[in-house]
DNA sequence: TCTATATTTCCATAAATATAGAAATATTGT
DNA sequence: ACAATATTTCTATATTTATGGAAATATAGA
């Protein structure tokens, strides 16, 4: 991971529409989600729909797979954990109890 | 923590410029930096900096002091926690293990 | 092949965000 | 008050991103 995919995986979620659909399918889990029922969900046009999941992919946050005639979506938990693990990695810095709770525990 | 300070908070560093100076902050930790010296390691003009400045302390992300003639900026670990919290939190949706490694430690 | 349903591309437009020079505004030491 | 340094605002411009209707492209059942 290096600071470009970061921002390219940040940029995939830092947006309404598209974290909403990350978390529908981070809820959904290994079923998936079809994207008609996104949209439905969520109330957004195909197109506009069509558009977000293309960003999440590309930035490899979800998975589509075909199933009939849907098409399938998942959260790619791999690499969200990736994400985070890269920033609470540096969330320390060395220094230690910086982070008083929880989040930098990966790199104990 | 809801959808929209999530994304907001991750807007602010779901950019190339902000993301390296929120690194550079969280590296040199509690002495924080003037903004002065974080332009001149990235090499960022005055006006641009204060711009990306101001994102990152409007979101919440980092902190500014006032320390004579300079204004020394530092990361604001509590609420970068609170957003991976956030994250981490609906990363396993219920059904357990969904979440291999690290990341989802924080709600055990 | 025809039809129905699902999803994506095409397109134009709208809105938000990033950039940086120049000027304005602090802040402090003398 | 003056000078020196640090940072921010103002301004215009460039770039990126989001939106959604309409048409095109799958997919599969009859």
């Amino acid at each position: 991971m290096d600071n470009k995919t970061a921002v390219t995986l940040l940029s995939s979620i830092a947006q309404d529409a598209r974290f909403s659909i990350f978390r529908l399918l981070v809820q959904a889990g290994s079923s998936g989600l079809a994207a008609g029922n996104i949209g439905e969900k969520l109330s957004i046009p195909n197109s506009t729909l069509s558009f977000h999941l293309k960003e999440l992919s590309h930035a490899g946050l979800i998975t589509a797979r075909q199933e009939s005639r849907f098409v399938f979506y998942f959260a790619n938990y791999e690499v969200m954990n990736g994400l985070l693990a890269y920033l609470t990695e540096n969330c320390c810095a060395g220094q230690q109890a910086c982070c008083p709770d929880l989040a930098c525990s990966s790199h104990v």
